[in-house]
RNA sequence: CGCGGGAUGGAGCAGCUCGGAAGCUCGUCGGGCUCAUAACCCGAAGGUCGUUGGUUCAAAUCCAACUCCCGCAACCA
């Protein structure tokens, strides 16, 4: 039986358009499901859209429509751009599917039946207007910290989840399961954070939201988001339905991706929930860093006011997915928080992109369309120079390997590109044109094969960061795309075979000139 | 004393776990090549590794104190 690979993205809210920043996490996954599929895994990778709660209804509201209509528009709009940035999800799910709401109702009413909930009553300062509630600690000046107004101390019923219970649990899983939550550094901040002073009870209905899941056997109350967002990882593959084959199959989850706010829901909540239900713990939980521009968090507000274009809607269509992808994988350390700025993104494209990998391309495909015509030349045997250049491609796959593993899409990336870096040392050292006039034909045979080799290799491994450009070369080279085959070999390619030709992969950009297009778009927008 | 992360040549970063002649990318300057997308290759300049003190034959790396920046504190990836 193939080995299976189930991976996720957080849910998003859709009370507002997803930036780019949510677009990272997406990005990030996709790049991992490619890699394991590449590698003839059965893969599934999961993504969707958290719909309920108060926000959702005002978001509805403030633009006159229904709830329904509402999301609909803007599913219509993540899938659009799911697309644009050629993600390959497996299944996209909202939570306001049917099959969701109901597994959520027996999820929840299987943890009542258990004991893990009771009803109690909730306490806290009630915002009238904002129809919300805040712990003393979310007060600003006392006063709401969404609109500034006043808030009274109020009590409504409530139903609680016993997280209370898991605290010792979680540590034990942290101590004895150290790949659970990665990166290691934000183990310390949980436990300190919130472990350590002790784990509260969580609140897990409301009276007062009324668009939600209700409760099978109270209806008055809805499901707060813990238990209605968190199982959609389990949801999604059919727990709770008549069919759950794919449950069976996928879960638990290899890895959950997510951005390192909601690292705790991930990391306390939902282990505790799943502890509850007695299932399986996903093996690991990842908390990448952010996006930053300027050393700024992006927030939904700033993006419009940025000197930045950071959009992808505008960036991908003027530079291509594959661009504004690897730049993501490339430029920000996975992990950790790092900066965004169009000019080194428009620099990246340049030095990487155009200069090293499409120009590599470019000047092999022209020597052997020049010296053979386009046929894929015989591979003699190889001399000193051939197995350096064949030394750096094996270690660098390994490396690669080896990084993907870890989820490590920036020194996977930075792996792949030492290849094309060395190719093109390769050329400069031994000097296809010069054996050309030399006329050895057997050593430019073999010079030519180990590049166009080594492009395949190398195009492979890519291709599941930028899955475009490199199909192109694979295609051209006459290589099955998507497909991870003969990497430790310079025998993958059918010799004769006409080369097909390729267009420039990435044409070289005017920085200045881009940075003026772009500003101005900025400047349009608002 | 709330918790956590960071401070390394002009810019962005790696190295710090297991101390031993400071590295990468971009930029700048000089040279080479001519197959290629004015691309590619080689070389040079440029850093008292936030501050102070300690351990050591030896510290960016370990220890202590301090300064500055950033994030988190029950749902902004």
């Amino acid at each position: 039986m193939k080995e299976k690979f189930y991976i996720t993205t957080p849910i998003y809210y859709p009370s507002n358009k997803l930036t780019i920043g949510n677009a990272y996490t997406n990005i990030i996954c996709d790049a991992i499901a490619r890699w394991n599929r590449a590698q003839g895994k059965d893969v599934f990778y999961l993504t969707g859209t958290d719909e309920h709660g108060q926000k959702i209804s005002q978001s509805a509201q403030a633009v006159g429509k229904s709830e329904k209509e509402y999301l609909d528009k803007m599913i219509e709009d993540t899938k659009s751009l799911w697309e644009l940035l050629d993600i390959s999800y497996d299944k996209f799910i909202r939570t306001t599917d049917p099959y969701h709401e109901k597994a959520v109702q027996k999820i929840f009413t299987d943890l009542y039946n258990k004991g893990y909930i009771y009803k109690g009553s909730y306490k806290g300062w009630y915002c009238t207007p904002c129809e919300s509630f805040w712990t003393e600690s979310q007060l600003k000046d006392g006063k709401c910290p969404d609109c500034g107004r006043e808030v009274k101390f109020q009590e409504e019923e409530a139903y609680f989840f016993k997280l209370s219970q898991f605290g010792d649990k979680l540590l034990k899983l942290y101590e004895t399961h150290p790949e659970f939550l990665q990166p290691k550094s934000r183990v310390n901040e949980m436990v300190n954070n919130f472990i350590k002073p002790g784990l509260s009870d969580l609140c897990v209905s409301r009276t007062s939201v009324k668009w939600g899941v209700p409760v099978e056997f109270d209806p008055k109350h809805t499901i707060y988001v813990w238990i209605d967002a968190l199982p959609n990882y389990i949801t999604a593959l059919g727990y709770g339905s008549e069919d759950d084959s794919l449950f069976k199959k996928f879960w638990p989850a290899d890895v959950h991706m997510i951005g390192k706010e909601i690292v705790r829901f991930h990391s306390i909540i939902w282990p505790a929930i799943l502890m509850a239900l007695g299932l399986e713990l996903p093996k690991t939980v990842f908390g990448h860093g952010w996006l930053l521009f300027g050393g700024d968090k992006l927030s939904k507000s700033k993006e419009t006011g940025s000197s930045e274009c950071v959009d992808p809607r505008v960036l991908v269509p003027a530079y291509s997915a594959d661009a504004v992808r690897y730049y993501l994988y490339r430029e920000i350390p996975f992990g950790s928080d790092g900066n965004y700025s169009t000019e080194s993104f428009l620099t990246r494209f340049n030095a990487d992109l155009s200069n090293n990998y499409g120009n590599l391309v470019s000047r092999t495909f022209s020597m052997v369309k020049k010296y053979f015509n386009s046929a894929i030349p015989h591979l003699y045997e190889l001399t000193e120079d051939d197995k350096n250049l064949k030394a750096t491609v094996d270690n660098e796959v390994k490396n690669a390997f080896d990084h993907m593993a870890k989820y490590d899409v920036t020194r996977a990336t930075t792996s792949i590109f030492n290849i094309f870096t060395e190719a093109n040392t390769y050329i400069q050292k031994v000097q296809p044109w010069a054996v050309a006039k030399e006329g050895d034909s057997e050593r430019l045979c073999t010079i030519l094969r180990v590049l166009l080799e080594t492009i395949r290799i190398g195009s492979l491994l890519f291709e599941p960061f930028a899955p475009n450009a490199p199909k192109k070369v694979l295609t051209a080279l006459g290589v099955e795309s998507g497909k991870f085959a003969n990497l430790d070999n310079f025998d993958g390619l059918e010799e004769g075979r006409i080369l097909e030709s390729v267009d420039i992969l990435f044409p070289r950009l005017d920085i200045k000139a881009e940075l003026e297009k772009l500003a101005l778009i900025n400047k349009n927008k608002q």
